[in-house]
This record gives structure tokens, C-alpha cells and sequence, in this order.
DNA sequence: CATGAATGAGCCTTCATTCAT
DNA sequence: CATGAATGAAGGCTCATTCAT
């Protein structure tokens, strides 16, 4: 009745579920939804997750910033952007990218809201958010001459004005463009003064 | 049986409903909960909320950036501050103060994972957001010359680190006090060349 | 809808549950099925009991073999019977009559079966259990000249016969009154041997 | 992966619900954790018995009454045995020690319970029940001159007693053998005047 | 204004059983 | 004989909401 592709059944219930969490935010969504969606029976869905909440933290795992930064994890990928603005526009781009589908925010923004209340969740979180931010920094350390901890910094806030473009970009009504550029700007010229002191 | 004091029952509701969901969690927090907190029966919450989402709302609203930051809302309080730096300082230590009570920002974070799907909740947040930019960025071009574009997006980007700040400040291990400064510092060297071209 | 009897809810459901489990057996009785015959809504259920195991204990209490003998608790009763003969005929017809609904016999076994995974339960069994040997020890004391001890044992092997006919009355096919008469003249044979060393 | 012994599946399979049963009762063991218990696939259980009901009359079979006195079937033993007294001893310590493994008694109670509602079960009860009833009393009537159906009566008392011990036993406190002695010692006294009459 | 018993749709989860391999 | 992924009916339970008092 249904295609049979051998082993796509967990692929299936998760794909199956970050469609309706876009459309009707996590704990809106039901275990019946999501069986009914990936078409398999019900109790398939207890085969493969212990519960629906262990099902949340596989998908926080795809939503995490991390996942939105492909090129952090490139080792050869400094090759293409010979200037870090450059490279910083192409994470930044790669990052809003991301996370315009919608729903991967919205999960991403659960899971903060609830991670303190879950402690799995929130050493995924945390893990995953130094190497992130360490990583960011490196690279930043191989464009310009500047101690670790200013990296640190700058990429953290290179970071966060992202994310939070993602909720209150509209508030203001820049492109994204421009406020990239001007983030970066931002950034640079700290690096820049920060070196040279 | 209950000590009644007259017109008081809905701050009880309220207040009962805050101090559980800095326990619990919104959706872990039950109606017979809020009620049983707050020393009334079932019937009467829904006298004074349509609904459990109607309180998230009034909540919402409570916790809201713009809530965080009393001095930017004060007129004379420029003048207490002689530098940008000084005022900004200000308004970061409020801004990590107020969200120091944990609850704030997980209803906060909540607030930004579903208000796609509660309209009215977004158009709070929504205006909310851009009064706080703009007063923001009003209160930089009191301090530097400088366009207001720019200070709209230096005050985004300053906004936006604290935040971060708030569920991503242990990754590193900075101080709250050096991570300020350094980002207020950041904000202020890019306000500076910016106005300077 | 329904006829409203003031604070009849919880009774109806006990009873309900009582004619349910004569037919199916507890574990094949659900709270659905529960809630039907009560002619309530299922979420009522929970209003009045905080569980289905929590109802059986209630049921248990009903069924304990010291409900079955009422005339144990009548102070007054042994005028009407002035030898331990027809005092203990009395009390075995009570009990076989009680038990002769067999849904009681039914979870009265069911229980002991499990009290040994439901401490609550066991220590109210236990309890009963207690009392009712030592009543009935105390009654016999008061028509013979016997130990207490012995009057105990006594008393236990009339309740245990009484008990074993419940479930294996049949395997033999003497009528309940040769029976009863013929285990009560062997208690009392023993009792009187008993006195008299 | 397993060691393969050919044919020891379904022993396999009705020792680890034996165990499982001890320790779980039978409504909450599950077939799953039968088979993992037994180290087979879910589907090989029902290879070997039609339901998990199926199963529970094998067990069933194993905790009758008749199993827990093996001196009963014994047809030299009795020259062992000079006197009643001494081998109702014997079969009551047999007994007692039989369903010391509490998951035993456990389980005949279940049965107890059920076995109106399976034909089958009830069937293999009475069956069992009558023929160790009668095999009790052709015992008998081997030490006392006594009717047959005087030495039934006197059998099943002593069963019950027996029985009754084992979920009242701690009521009371008194030591296995003492009340063991006092119970053969009121059924013999009966036996006796019986005889005499 | 206030009550709280009653509601019932809906939730997550379990588990005996089947069947294609 | 054996497997184990898949099934899906059924279960116990929760909780926001209503309404007669």
C-alpha cells in the first residue's frame, strides 16, 4: 500500500514531523498527525523514538545553528573567500538561508524556551554552541591577527545578530543585504582596532 | 476561607501563573495549578482570561525587551550618562538583570516560537520591537553624529548580543561585565567610523 | 440528561464497576466501560478516584471476608445463639451467601494475587485479616473454656474451609449444609479436646 | 548468536515467564520481555503457543495443588509414613515448601480468579482438584476406618487450612509447624469421633 | 463575582498478534 | 523453525473549558 524503501521509516516519521511543526508549532502537532503524514501505523512511531519528546531532541540536533553554517566545517573552504568579510557574508548568507524555513526558528526557538527543563537538550544546546563559537573564532584567527578571546567575541556577535535578524528583522525593514554587510562592517572594524591596540 | 481582598484576584492569577511557569514551564503549567496557586476556584479564571492563551499574552507583554530596559524609556536619563558608553552600559546591565530571572526569557524565547501562530501575539512583539529599536537608536544620535540607519543597526546589533547573551553567555565563560564592555565597545567603534565617512 | 442525584457520582461508579467486574474480570474492564454504565464522562472518573487500581482498593475493602460476616461486629448477637454450633453455622452461612455473588469471590482471589505488588492493598488486607481472626477467636472464647491460641487456630481453620468451598465447593458435591456441618463439628471436636488437656 | 539448543525453546520460553511472572505478576509481564528473557524473536513465541492465555495454562498446570504434594502420588510412601499424623506432616511441609516460591501462590490465585471466564482453566482446576481431594481420602482411609466421605471432608479442611495459610499465615504469627500440628491434630480428633460413631 | 462538579475530545503509550522474509 | 518490523485497537489519563448554582 505504501512504498516500501527499505530502513526510510525513521526517515520518514522525521521528515514527517518537521513539516507539521512548520506548520503547527511542536506541541500542537500529534503522534497520530505524524504517523498519518509518514503513513505508518502508530505504534511504528514508539519502534523508532522512545517518546515524542525524544523525537524533539533529534530535531533540535538538525535545527542547531551549527547545522545553518556548512562552511564553518569546510577546512578547505578558506581558499574560496579570500577576505573574511567575504567569508562572514557567505556564512551569514548560508545561515539566514537556513533558517528561513520557518519552522527550523521555531523549533530552535523552543528549544530554548524549554532546554532548562530538559537536560539532554540542553547539553546538545550548549555542546554545540561552544564548538560553534570556537570554530568561528578560529577561522577569524587565520584572517586577521587578533587574540582568541576578541575573536571569540566578534563571532559571538557576529552570531547573535543574526539570530536576532531571524525574529526582529522586520521590525526595522533592512534587506538583509545591507544589514549583513553593515554587521560585518561592525565586526571588522572592531577586529581591526582590537589588533592594532 | 481565603483572605479577599477586594479587586485583587486577577494580579493572584497572575502572579500564581509566573511564579509556576518559572517552575514548570507554560505548557506544563495547568489551569488547576494557576487557580489552586492562586487560592480561587476553576470558574473564576475564565472571569477574567478567555482562555489560557489569553494569559500568555498578558505575560508576553510583561516580559518583552522594551520592559528590560527602564532607562530608555526615562527622558531626563541621558543626562545622569555623559558618555554612550556609560548609558549603554546602563541599559545592558538592566537588560541581563531582568532577564536574570530565568522565567523571563524562557517565556521570552517561548513567546518567539509561537507567535507565528498567534497573531495578536505578534503584532505585540512586533511594535514592540521597533519602538525599542527606534528609541534606541533615537537616544545613539543623541550621543554621536551619526545617521540613523546607522544607529538603528548599531543598537540592533548591541540588543542582539545581549540576548545571545542570555541563553549562549556560558559557552565561553566570560564575565558578564567583560562581555559588555567589549561589545559596547564593538558598537561604538563602528558608530564612530561610520559617522566619520 | 441524566438523573441527578446529589453526590451519587462515586457510588454509581463503584457499583457500575462491581457489576462489570463480575462479568469481565477487573483487568478486562475499562474505565470506558466504567463511565458508560455510570452514565458518566470518563474525565469524572478521575474526579473520584486518582486511578483505576486506586478504585479496586476500594472494591477490595468491600470484599474482604470481614464484610462477609456481620454478625462478627453485632455485639448483641450471640443472645440469639446459645450454642457455638449455631453461632458458627450462622456466620458460615453469611459468609458462603456474601461470597455467593461470585464477582466478590473473583476479586477477592484477584487480590490476593496481586497484594504482594500493591502494598497498600496488602496492608489492608493484612489488617482485616487480623481482626477478623482475632474477633472471631475472641466469640469462641466466650462459649468455651479454651486458650486463645487454640481458639485462634480454630477459628482459622473455619474461615479456610469456608473459603476453600468458595473455589472448590464443587469439585466434591456435598450441599453447603453437610459441608458446613460437618467442618463445623470438627472445629468444635477440637476445641472441646482442646479444653479439656 | 545464541546458543542453540535443538528443542529447548519453548522450555526456555516457559521458564523465563515463570520467572517474570515471580517478579511482575502475570498481567504485567509482556511477551516482549518473554522472549527477550528467553533470548528468541517475537514471532517464535507463537510458534509455540497460540496466545499469551495460551501460556498461562501451562504455567497454570505446573502450581496445582496436586503438584505441591508429590507424596501423594507416591504409592509406596505410605510405609514410610506409620502413622496419619506423620504423613499428613509430611504433605503439608511438602506443600507449604511447594509454594514458598511466592510467584506460585501468586499465580494459583490468578487462576482462581480467571477461571470462570476460561472454560478451559476452570476445567483443569475441578479436575485436578477432585482428583487430589480423592486421592487425599483413599489416603486416609488407609490409617483410620473412617467413611470416605468423612475422610473427604477431613482431606479438605486440611487442604484449606493449607491453602488458607498461605495468604493469612502472617496474620497470626504462629510458626509454620505449630500451626501445622494443631491443624493435623483437629482434623485427625474429627477423623476419630467420626470413626466412633 | 465566585464556585467546583462535570465534561469529553484528545493525548501519549502499550502490547498481543501477524506476516513477509 | 526462526525472525523482527509493522500493526492498530485499545488503554489509562489529562486538562482546558463550561454551566448550574
Amino acid at each position: 500500500m505504501s512504498t516500501k524503501s527499505p530502513g526510510k521509516t525513521r526517515e520518514k516519521l522525521v521528515s514527517a514531523a518537521m513539516e507539521l511543526f512548520a506548520k503547527k508549532g511542536f506541541d500542537k502537532t500529534t503522534v497520530d498527525e505524524i504517523v498519518a503524514k509518514a503513513g505508518v501505523a502508530k505504534g511504528t512511531f514508539y519502534l523508532y523514538f522512545k517518546s515524542k519528546d525524544d523525537l524533539i531532541k533529534e530535531l533540535a540536533f538538525e535545527v542547531m545553528p551549527i547545522m545553518a553554517m556548512p562552511s564553518l566545517n569546510d577546512p578547505y573552504i578558506t581558499l574560496s573567500y579570500p577576505t573574511l568579510e567575504s567569508y562572514l557574508l557567505q556564512l551569514g548568507k548560508e545561515f539566514l538561508d537556513f533558517y528561513s524555513e520557518n519552522y527550523r526558528a521555531d523549533i530552535f526557538f523552543h528549544m530554548l524556551s524549554v532546554r532548562r527543563r530538559m537536560k539532554s537538550l540542553n547539553e546538545i544546546y550548549s555542546q554545540s554552541c561552544s564548538e560553534l563559537l570556537r570554530e568561528g573564532a578560529r577561522r577569524i584567527t587565520a584572517y586577521v591577527k587578533v587574540g582568541f578571546e576578541d575573536a571569540l567575541i566578534a563571532f559571538q556577535m557576529f552570531l547573535a545578530s543574526l539570530m536576532h535578524y531571524l525574529h526582529a528583522g522586520d521590525c526595522l525593514g533592512f534587506s538583509r543585504e545591507h544589514y549583513l554587510k553593515k554587521v560585518i562592517s561592525a565586526v571588522i572594524h572592531h577586529l581591526k582596532l582590537s589588533a592594532s591596540v
